[in-house]
DNA sequence: GTTCTTACA
DNA sequence: TGTAAGCA
């Protein structure tokens, strides 16, 4: 991790600056947080800090909801960037993905975020999915 | 005064 | 998710 990221990932933030910063009630902060959707670190009087990053996800999160998905779709959302980070790094480490080729595992991303829609919040008007790549 | 957890509408 | 209670 560089500096860059360690700045980002710093523990800053009291739930009511997030909250401003966010538009998102405290209810719903905590509640990703549950989720494991954010991780914010906590002061010794168990206070949760936030970081910038834990901002960023926040938003993304507001964002997704706001396109109907629910937390499962969003988790999955979440994950599936994780995994397409690692082929990255991977990539970028001089590795070769050996079974499966670069384009064969976005075919395999792409088919799952289709499959989100499945996690649309019932009575929700449907609107276009994230893109990826 | 602010935040936390738990519980209930 | 909102809100209230009882703590720290």
């Amino acid at each position: 991790m560089g500096r860059k990221e360690i700045r980002r990932s710093m523990p800053l933030l009291p739930i009511s600056i997030v909250m401003k910063l966010t538009d998102l009630s405290a209810r719903q902060i905590r509640y990703y947080d549950e989720q494991d959707l954010i991780s914010p670190a906590r002061t010794e009087g168990n206070r949760r800090l936030y970081s910038l990053n834990d901002v960023d996800v926040l938003l993304e999160i507001k964002d997704l909801l706001e396109q109907g998905i629910n937390i499962a779709g969003i988790k999955k959302i979440f994950h599936m960037k994780t995994v397409q980070h690692h082929i990255e790094d991977e990539k970028n480490s001089g590795k070769i993905n050996s079974d499966l080729s670069d384009e064969e595992v976005r075919k395999l991303l792409r088919q799952e975020l289709l499959q989100v829609g499945r996690f649309q919040k019932p009575g929700m008007q449907q609107r276009e999915f994230p893109r990826f790549h």
